[in-house]
DNA sequence: CATCGCAGTGTTAACGCTCACACTGTTGCG
DNA sequence: CGCAACAGTGTGAGCGTTAACACTGCGATG
């Protein structure tokens, strides 16, 4: 106690310490301690090599001082940083934000901090901007949420020395060799068009979303499907992420009094059909069943509740965090593939007339 | 050109520099390209006291290296961090999701990292967990989403001196001295009170979602039409973020068939809220108008197409991110209101039976 | 009772960068 | 032609932390 005092009553030097006005450091607390500022460093990092006493003695004294640790010193120091930053096409998007908000849930209870990055479009500029932030030495690992060409695009031209991991559509990325976590779509997007089929439905139509490859997962289970039931595979129409091309694919479709039955890319196409449908006089699920896809928060509040495949990005979110941080710790890669989402089958989908 | 030549050619005393192989630093690039690393150091700063020809050269030994500046240090040595960590309650709910796609847009131009923490409740527990996260040291400014109290009391646990802005319901948060960004919500809530009443209703009924205090703005701009316009002011109903217990206010609401026109607090409301309406029987906008808040992109292809105040919350985030900016850089606080939203009238809302 | 081992602590040197300052050489001016 | 001014560059110190190692006692071991 003696030292503390002394070195709490000694103000001859005060000038000595730099600018201690400022947010103490390591340093200050160590002095106010009476200890050396390793100690407080082992107590920081609870380190075992330390005295129970001298511990809660440290502690308090941090407290006392609302010392805070410096992220960007210990990084420095150490050579790691528990940081992870998020690499996204579009934070409002539902199945992006739902993924990002699940990687924030298990980095906040894993310790890490999270950053983000949006990439507004797969063109060399901003990609190559996503990439150069990302590839600062130490800054932690990356996940990329490639559910589209941009997130591919710089997953592939992310330098092999940075630790990254996708989340990717079913069955990963082609050619890209890193770390990759995914919800199989294929099964369920099976799963979907059966249900159609199985209702009764001649065929079912498909309203594609963009996609990494030319052919996203979703469709590719609808076609597989539909082929092996040996029914006619209508062509297939192509929407953007904006609502607005899906509601041109709509009313197309609207217009063929043939269809009966479309499986759509997500549900923000599945309202934009709908929508187009209801324009043309055409009843859901009376004249037309409708299915989509990720089961936002609305979906069963939709009048006709929408039949939909439930995608469970936070768990998506939560896998990337894990696999990045196996990947940072020096695992090897890995590409997993989480429980097949399942179909909610509500009131979009009724047999034919 | 001789003294880089010089320097390329001699490699007897490769050994000296630490571990070349990982990484480079500014150092080796100093020692490639002839220089002192303070002069790298000038070139990345685009120092003006730098040889044209001599930043040509560093620029060139950078790019040849594959040298990427190392974020944590370049912090540490200057004591300012170009990051903003955004504090957000929720990035799946769209008017979060915008507001952090807004100020990660600008923090991108600006040359800002952006980080992302979810506070998941206003329990201390979480607040200070996350007040804790964002108080470290430069770790640079915080944008705090004030939409809520978990954000609210955030900002209010916030150490004074950390740099801090929020975005915030109109009319900002009373008792704290920060610098706040809100849009004018009141305002829009009594245009679309307004619009409903000259619609020919008795009254506007209203679910309100959670606000930061008792009563949000929208729901006093509501309030204040109604009493101008000498009409009853019906209880309010209160409803969470999800969208069941809007649904569950919606039903309240269906049963009495006083109700001719309801101001949602939000389109997600609003989707609940004519649910309700529907399974009760009644029709939008036939026998019940709704009016939402927000805009989300799906809203004008709903069925009927919903009348919402459109949020621009992409200027929000902007706003708040050239706010904080001009915090850490010393300028004093500001409280600023964006320019009023506006009512977009599409087909939910029409003159009572 | 000398020695080992280990708990507990301190010391030194980085980490990669920026800052403040010092230095060199050239130019411009009286 | 001497000196100030300045462009251009280098040097030294430090930012707050961790890692590696060195040291000090004390109890256990033979």
């Amino acid at each position: 106690m003696t030292d503390f005092d002394a070195a709490i009553g000694s103000d001859h030097d005060v000038e000595v310490t730099r600018r201690s006005s400022a947010t103490p450091s390591i340093r200050d607390v160590a002095a106010a301690a009476g200890v050396s500022y390793q100690t407080v460093s082992r107590v920081l990092n609870d380190s075992p090599r330390v005295n129970a006493d001298t511990r809660r003695h440290v502690l308090e004294v941090i407290e006392r001082l609302g010392y805070r640790p410096n992220r960007a010193a210990r990084a420095l120091g150490s050579g790691l940083s528990s940081t992870v930053t998020v690499v996204i096409a579009n934070t409002t998007l539902y199945g992006y934000a739902a993924t990002l908000q699940g990687i924030e849930e298990a980095a906040r209870s894993a310790g890490f901090a999270v950053g983000v990055r949006v990439v507004e479009s797969d063109s060399p500029v901003d990609v190559s901007h996503a990439v150069e932030h990302v590839s600062d030495p130490n800054a932690g690992g990356v996940v990329v949420i490639a559910f589209d060409t941009a997130g591919a695009e710089v997953l592939r031209a992310l330098p092999a020395d940075v630790p990254a991991v996708a989340a990717t559509e079913a069955g990963g990325l082609a050619g890209v060799s890193r770390s990759m976590v995914f919800l199989d779509e294929r099964q369920a997007a099976a799963d979907a068009t059966r249900h159609l089929l199985e209702l009764g439905h001649r065929t079912v139509h498909h309203v594609a979303i963009p996609s990494e490859s030319g052919t996203s997962a979703r469709q590719s289970g609808w076609r597989a499907t539909l082929e092996a039931a040996g029914v006619p595979v209508p062509e297939v129409l192509t929407a953007g992420w904006d609502v607005r091309s899906a509601y041109l694919a709509g009313a197309r479709l609207a217009a063929d009094p043939e269809v009966t039955a479309v499986l759509c890319g997500n549900d923000d196409t599945a309202l934009a059909v709908r929508r187009a449908l209801y324009e043309a006089g055409r009843d859901v699920p009376g004249d037309v069943s409708i299915i989509g896809f990720d089961d936002v928060p609305g979906a069963a509040y939709w009048t006709p509740a929408l039949t939909t495949v439930r995608m469970d990005f936070a768990a998506l979110g939560r896998a990337c965090l894990a696999a990045i941080a196996a990947e940072v710790a020096g695992e090897p890669r890995q590409v997993i593939a989480l429980a097949p989402p399942s179909l909610v089958v509500r009131e979009s989908t009724a047999p034919p007339r």
